[in-house]
DNA sequence: CGCGTTTGACCAGCGC
DNA sequence: GCGCTGGTCAAACGCG
């Protein structure tokens, strides 16, 4: 994480802007100091604080075209004002611009993006006013106030939904807190009682990184989401439960068990008689007792549910596993239905017993794209920099996902949330309804030109159909695009309305052009933190499975970033073993 | 010798 | 009930 924190912004790539409901819809979302949790874990002067009333401007409710023509009364030296100066003048011809505010100006120098921006920026000043030019002008009044009905429409149902779940997440850190605290209570006579397993208390060394991190605290959100859910275990549920029969007694019950129960006797006792078997803790399969003391007795079932949660990374690589900062132990390889390739199986050996696993898997279509999924949260610490990098995405995969979390229909309704996260996304139905598990799929094999890159966002489609959820199409570099994604998903988690047409390095852009001038001498503000991330994760290789696997957590359950994984496209498997050749060492982290 | 991989066996879930 | 499939186990094996 030695990388600069500079970020080259293109003035001239810059996009449209919607600015919208910051501080408003940031207090509903935050309340009682739950801070965004997008501060990054930079251990850096630049890292902001999380996104806070102390280090925002509070813009208030701000229509997405006054907005924009707010920029016409801001000089700036760059060199799109003209162009924006038109459009703005355009756009309050048509009368649309909420009634301005003097406090609210703020000059985001951005090239505003409409549907018809590239025609109509001369047509203002010029003066010339065909009846041609107004019918068309009247049709692009009409389709924009559609589009901002549309865009206000969604912006409620986020922010009701980002109510939801900051209310959640307060009611669960607050539980948390509790649990904590019994914990403490009983660490007397039961220390890391939480990690006892088959009887056996691991050991944390040191070498994990450092830091001991309570399991408990690792698995917050796998308990505090399956409270959430509990109540709504359904259909889908019951196929998900089924696929977790090792949670259960014979009688199905969502009663407690160990993890020497969860499976038939022969299977017990080899679990309890190899040496190996506290560090095969597999927790999708298996209930924590932490969990048995501290949550409700029904939580087991849902958190299986949630466990079964997956992430998956499409990318192409020549290399047999990509290695991600973690280190693997293979543990088994079938040939899969369908595919000449085997699938290897790997379980995370970076700590004794995580429970996090992966499988890798060429694709049978094309055998350049390594299909690697990712499954569980990871009870250790990683490395800062997939710290840092995950906590970058930690909100968007919460975004991603709190339609899922925080309602009852959430799985059930994955529409809601394809149009909370991208409205009037259409293409790339890539769902699987006979999915088993939920699964967000981060491609990385496709690759546009770079205007595309740059000017489509479209590219980078986020799907929720049944319970499969991609990531799709990210084009080369990708790894930007799935930043542009997660910014986009941020943004919109702060209360940011960013236009789904801008590109990834505009939206990353425009939140940093959001923060008012005035404020560049304060601390770093959310933008700066983004962008610093941005210039940090678009250089880096390894934010691609940091996204996967933040989103892992998340829909596994684990909010905490620390449950991400790195991935490193460009090492292969004899890279990370030879790094690994210390069990209890962490292997390298490239580009850090 | 320790550690990781290989590989056949085993098990559970699911569909027919 | 049976077969298929996915996932895991663990002994055997290889490597440094």
């Amino acid at each position: 994480m030695d990388k600069g924190w500079g970020l080259a912004l293109d003035s001239d790539s810059l996009g449209s802007f919607l600015l919208n409901k910051n501080n408003r819809a940031q207090d509903r979302m935050f309340p009682t100091g739950i801070q965004f949790p997008v501060s990054l874990d930079r251990r850096d002067e630049h890292a902001a604080p999380a996104l806070s009333d102390e280090n925002r401007v509070v813009v208030g409710e701000v229509d997405f075209f006054a907005d924009k023509s707010r920029l016409a009364g801001h000089d700036h030296d760059d060199r799109d004002v003209d162009d924006s100066q038109s459009v703005v003048k355009k756009e309050n011809s048509h009368g649309e611009a909420a009634p301005r505010r003097p406090d609210l100006d703020v000059n985001t120098k951005l090239h505003l993006l409409t549907a018809n921006n590239g025609s109509d920026q001369s047509t203002v000043d010029d003066g010339i006013s065909s009846d041609a030019e107004d019918r068309r002008a009247k049709a692009e009044l009409a389709q924009l106030q559609t589009e901002l009905q549309s865009m206000n429409s969604e912006n409620q149902k986020l922010r009701d939904m980002l109510s939801r779940v900051s209310n959640n997440y307060s009611v669960l850190q607050m539980h948390l807190v509790g649990l904590m605290k019994q914990q403490q209570n009983h660490g007397a006579d039961s220390t890391n009682d939480h990690e006892v397993v088959d009887g056996k208390s691991e050991e944390r060394k040191p070498e994990d990184g450092g830091v001991v991190v309570p399991r408990q605290f690792m698995d917050l959100g796998s308990g505090t989401i399956a409270e959430t859910k509990e109540v709504s275990q359904s259909s889908s549920e019951d196929r998900t439960i089924s696929a977790s029969p090792r949670n259960m007694n014979n009688t199905g019950k969502n009663e407690v068990v160990s993890f020497d129960k969860g499976r038939d006797g022969k299977r017990d006792g080899r679990d309890q008689e190899s040496p190996e078997s506290e560090t095969r803790g597999w927790v999708p399969n298996k209930v924590s007792k932490l969990n048995t003391s501290s949550t409700p007795v029904d939580q087991p079932t849902a958190e299986a549910t949630m466990r079964k949660a997956r992430v998956s990374v499409r990318a192409r690589s020549e290399a047999p596993m990509i290695s991600d900062g973690c280190q693997w132990r293979k543990y088994g390889q079938k040939m899969a239905k369908g595919n000449p390739c085997p699938r290897a199986y790997y379980r995370c050996t970076m700590a004794v017993g995580c429970p996090v696993r992966k499988q890798v898997q060429r694709c049978a279509e094309d055998r350049s794209i390594l299909i690697t999924t990712y499954e569980g949260n990871h009870n250790h610490p990683l490395p800062p920099a997939a710290i840092a990098m995950a906590s970058t995405t930690t909100a968007a995969a919460t975004m991603l996902l709190s339609g899922s979390m925080s309602s009852a229909d959430g799985l059930m309704n994955p529409n809601l949330l394809a149009r909370t996260i991208l409205p009037g996304s259409s293409s790339m139905a890539t769902i699987s309804a006979s999915a088993p598990f939920p699964t967000v799929t981060l491609d990385l094999t496709h690759s546009p030109n770079p205007l595309q890159f740059q000017r489509n966002p479209s590219q980078f489609p986020v799907h929720f159909q049944g319970q499969h959820q991609t990531f799709g199409s990210v084009p080369t570099p990708p790894l930007t695009q799935v930043l542009g994604q997660a910014l986009y998903n941020q943004s919109k988690f702060a209360g940011l309305q960013l236009s789904q047409e801008m590109g990834a390095s505009h939206i990353a852009q425009q939140i940093v052009a959001a923060q008012p001038p005035l404020h560049q001498a304060q601390p770093p503000s959310l933008a700066d933190t983004v962008s610093a991330a941005t210039a940090a994760i678009t250089a880096d290789p390894n934010f691609t499975a940091a996204l996967a696997a933040a989103i892992s957590s998340i829909i596994n359950g684990g909010s905490h970033a620390s449950t991400a994984t790195a991935n490193n496209n460009n090492n292969d498997s004899a890279n990370m073993t030879t790094s690994n050749s210390n069990s209890h060492k962490m292997s390298s982290f490239h580009g850090h």
